[in-house]
DNA sequence: ACATGTGTTGCATAC
DNA sequence: GGTATGCAACACATG
């Protein structure tokens, strides 16, 4: 067979797309009626050393991967996704000469990064005269489609986001397309092998996910894989010790597509549901549809989550049913990830940072990321411009701060990859608006590795050299960490989650707690949320003493650290602190917050630890 | 221009 | 135990 435009030979670039289900560019790719057809993924070594990325996130993008070659194979033999390990816009060239690539399919993508990336592909694809054929596919909307009908500005609130998609097509997404049931053959396995290919490799020194490998990355030992076989690798392959990976959540379209059924079974759920009323203490079994993750992968299409949702809430209404509305049902929340693409769509790069970032207020946080041109000192990402401050972080971090209801959550998210989006308000008003005074950077940069469902980010910017860049973090994960600080999209800082009363209000026994902070499982109820306030003789009655930093190894017998400072005071500090930063009224992109001069706006003195602490009354500017 | 109502999800206190 | 309020008060949408 020669490639010709009656013999297509179709390369499908799987990215944020690990799905057959409603794929509109796999729908495209195959209506070329492809005599090849070559279903990749590049496994890009700048994107595995440069992007935070957990053993819990590894193992569920392996096992969307694992699941996707499965579907292939089940539907050809000859078929699976393959696996090569290099950076796109070094080996998509290669592999169309080797594979005389006439056609490159892939989903859009409006991240930032991602755009820079396929800009360079085309690019080089016009070049080597391969076609690219682009369908949007990870949203309801087109992200740039809805910052058109926005008047070309980012999409900072619902309101917005409705009126916007309602120009588009009467705010009714695309239905949904059927799975393929047939796929055509790749080439035969002498003319798919890559053993004569060069391998273009990333700087391992730069490893920033060094600290999850117990033993070293043997994937990168082939282009092919360490088999030599295209193969998904495994998580010893990738240097990851499996235990590390505890979560109980699944990966893959066929996980996604069984739970997806069985909520919609549950129509009385789906009809009723109202994020705030949703419990953020329940385990056993969550409160939240758990399918997150998998928009996240693109193991699940939002459009076939929205339009199942919305059959039932048809249903419903013909059987004169109440169903719940916009924003704080199932559809709404599907919105919200609309509006943070939109919004991220329309700013690019800066809108995952405060320096240059035109929506976001600026506050004197401690620990704000250096200045991107280079201003701070070279080797740290962020400024420690407090030790206490630092420590806070850390002891946040690692889930010792002393305040159980913030502790179970954050050991929740490190074992299991995901918590409830009211245990994320809670955890995220501490660090920063409601307690530390800790910059939203830092607090996403954690919620990047550890989460399953932050929307996907690369590591860098175009030019596969330069590795300088801070990661892209993306849409959904830095707008909601906008929101909760109040930067952007929210700027109600009085409204402040209190450690001990909001988890209290929905889970007075603190099983929660006990479950993640087991040493406490003896503990009244009545100190659950402050068990520093229970008797000595308690404590001891209960096998748990309350003292230290949480870095003590076990002395006798079990200990919980003391909170690590009295919240009430720190709130006060906090609103205080809020209200001087929106009276002085600063925006990322203001000069004054590019030049450092900021510094003198809200009193600071060079190496002063005075801010979140003493707020000196400004004067509105304008 | 300006006033008014609303905004995915606060807390403490009072009845 | 639900519901109203003060807290000290922002940004957006709409008339």
């Amino acid at each position: 067979m020669k490639p010709s435009p009656s013999n297509p030979v179709v390369l499908y670039w799987h990215r944020t797309d690990l799905r057959l289900h409603d794929s509109p560019a796999l729908h495209a790719a195959l209506a070329l009626k492809p005599a090849v057809f070559i279903p990749v993924w590049t496994w890009d070594p700048h994107y595995v050393y440069r992007a935070r990325v957990g053993p819990n996130r590894w193992k569920f993008l392996l096992e969307c991967q694992s699941d996707l070659s499965q579907s292939y194979s089940k539907l050809n033999p000859k078929q699976k996704l393959w696996l090569v390990r290099e950076a796109p816009q070094t080996v998509l060239p290669k592999l169309w000469k080797q594979w005389q690539v006439t056609h490159l399919v892939f989903e859009n993508d409006t991240d930032a990064y991602a755009r820079d990336r396929d800009n360079e592909v085309a690019r080089l694809a016009e070049d080597a005269g391969v076609e690219v054929i682009v369908r949007m596919g990870r949203n309801l909307f087109d992200p740039d489609h809805l910052v058109r009908k926005n008047g070309g500005k980012p999409t900072m609130s619902m309101t917005q986001v409705q009126k916007a998609a309602e120009k588009i097509n009467n705010g009714q997404p695309e239905k949904p397309l059927e799975s393929p049931t047939s796929i055509p053959d790749p080439w035969d396995e002498g003319k798919m092998d890559l053993s004569n290919l060069q391998q273009d490799m990333a700087d391992a020194n730069l490893d920033l996910n060094a600290v999850h490998r117990t033993t070293s990355d043997k994937q990168y030992s082939h282009i092919m894989g360490p088999q030599k076989n295209f193969s998904v690798p495994t998580m010893e392959e990738i240097g990851i010790d499996p235990s590390q990976a505890e979560s109980p959540h699944r990966g893959g379209e066929t996980a996604a597509l069984n739970l997806l059924g069985s909520h919609i079974q549950n129509e009385e759920y789906v009809g009723t549901f109202e994020k705030p009323n949703t419990s953020p203490a329940a385990f056993e079994p969550q409160s939240t549809t758990l399918l997150s993750p998998h928009l996240h992968f693109g193991s699940l299409s939002v459009r076939k989550f929205w339009w199942d949702v919305q059959s039932v809430l048809e249903k419903r209404k013909k059987q004169k049913k109440n169903n719940s509305s916009i924003p704080t049902n199932i559809p709404g929340q599907l919105l919200f990830r609309d509006m943070y693409f939109a919004a991220q769509a329309a700013i690019g790069h800066r809108f995952a940072r405060t320096y240059g970032n035109p929506v976001i207020r600026f506050i004197d946080w401690h620990l704000q990321s250096s200045d991107p041109q280079g201003n701070d000192s070279e080797n740290e990402n962020y400024h420690k411009d407090s030790d206490e401050a630092e420590i806070w972080f850390q002891r946040w971090k690692e889930g010792r701060t002393g305040f159980p209801w913030i502790d179970a959550l954050m050991r929740q998210l490190r074992r299991e990859g995901w918590i409830h989006h009211l245990g994320r308000h809670s955890v995220a008003c501490f660090l920063t608006r409601g307690g530390c005074y800790v910059s939203w950077e830092r607090g996403a940069e954690v919620f990047e590795e550890l989460l399953l469902d932050r929307e996907f980010s690369f590591a860098l910017t175009v030019g596969i050299h330069n590795l300088t860049e801070k990661p892209d973090e993306t849409a959904c994960n830095v707008g909601n960490w906008m929101w909760l600080s109040c930067t952007a999209f929210f700027s109600q800082f009085y409204r402040c989650y209190s450690p001990v009363a909001f988890g209290k209000k929905w889970d007075p026994e603190g099983l929660f707690i006990r479950h993640h902070c087991p040493e406490l499982s003896q503990f009244d109820k009545k100190y659950i949320y402050e068990p520093w306030k229970a008797p000595i003789a308690d404590q001891k009655k209960w096998g748990c003493r309350v003292t230290g930093d949480g870095t003590d190894s076990v002395q006798h017998g079990k200990v919980y650290p003391k909170p690590m400072f009295d919240f009430d005071k720190r709130r006060q500090i906090c609103l205080d602190s809020m209200k001087n930063a929106y009276d002085v009224g600063l925006h990322g992109d203001d000069e004054e917050v590019k030049s450092g001069a900021w510094k003198e706006r809200f009193g600071w003195l060079d190496n002063s630890e005075n801010q979140g602490k003493k707020p000196s009354k400004r004067q509105k500017t304008d």
